[in-house]
DNA sequence: TTTTATTTGGGACATTTGTCCCACGCCCTG
DNA sequence: CAGGGCGTGGGACAAATGTCCCAAATAAAA
């Protein structure tokens, strides 16, 4: 449920020992309930998460929003964004104390050109997400109720993911109400 | 609804015209129904669509099945699974004639690898779609009828699209009794 | 042309989900 | 301590969606 990637991080933190990377990258730090992007505003930095939980919101029309994804250690945020030179399609926001890497956008381009390891571990990112987030669509539409079920055991995680009912809610697309009928009376 | 790249299309036919690729690609023509991938199968190759459209669908247990998008020209299909070398995810059905170049999976990782104006297209190939597919995984949770109408209405491209209610339905993830519902009587 | 299958459209009823509303427990602050 | 805010849990009813089934229209096959 929360997705991670230590290749990244791993590759990004020996780059920054060599100091590879010069002033491009500086470490930030951002308290829980912060906002780091905001759909539809321009951006301009990438992060690469060393620890800490953001989890990423959509919405259409203010009123409901729906979690896109959780995302932990290693994983990228903006990467999309500077690679379309679009706005922020979503809102992140930190769930936890978070620490990441921060850089610039041209930066971000100049090492997916130049470092092809870096280039192979970001390609794979997509990929891996392109897939996770297509099956997960899938799912909700075919599955429903076991759907539901199975992402709650899943949610063994749960304890160790700080969110309420309402955030839990909202990933499955569902309201609150529904989802404690799901977990109260499982029997009709 | 069907997507595109223009851009990926180009580059390739360029290449293909210049000789650059040598044997590693040949030109496939599949007839309506033909399946490309099987969901879960491992794969050998990778295709970009000259002409026609495909559809990709994912299925859970072989009831129903989900449509997560139709693709076009210049649309690559088996890209993840080379990039990931895993199984393919979807399975991809031709729902029209269809033209394609076809290459294995080595060709196009080395590809990815010497050819930096191919590597910067498929990411934002993958960006893109990442977008198109989160959003519309959100607008689906989020809107309900609304989005229903706003894609039907964007179903214009209908009538050039080859498929049936029960691909739409199937496309929007309701049922075929559903889908009646909203296009006929619109009031209660 | 007749027959058979596919596609389409919709009635009737069960099930699911959403909406509205209320209540309890917890934390925090005046 | 009292009151406000928030997270949680659930009752009651409305609305949406699925399931089952049937019928007309269209396309494909004999």
């Amino acid at each position: 449920m929360i997705r991670k990637s230590p290749l990244i991080l791993r590759i990004i933190d020996e780059l920054v020992a060599d100091g590879q990377l010069g002033q491009s990258v500086l470490q930030r730090h951002f308290s829980k309930g912060h906002s780091l992007f905001a759909q539809g505003a321009s951006t301009s930095n990438v992060y690469f998460i060393r620890s800490g939980i953001v989890k990423c919101t959509f919405t259409e029309d203010q009123e409901k929003e729906y979690i896109l994804e959780f995302l932990g250690e290693g994983e990228v945020l903006g990467e999309i964004e500077a690679i379309c030179k679009t706005p922020a399609m979503s809102t992140v926001r930190t769930i936890s104390e978070l620490s990441t890497y921060m850089m610039d956008k041209t930066s971000f381009l100049d090492l997916l050109r130049r470092h092809a390891g870096f280039n192979a571990a970001i390609l794979e990112l997509m990929a891996v997400r392109l897939v996770n987030t297509a099956t997960r669509s899938a799912r909700q539409q075919l599955n429903t109720l076991e759907h539901n079920l199975a992402n709650l055991l899943e949610v063994l995680e749960y304890e160790r993911l700080p969110c309420t009912k309402q955030e839990l809610a909202d990933y499955l697309g569902i309201t609150l109400r529904s989802l404690n009928r799901l977990l109260g009376g499982r029997v009709v």
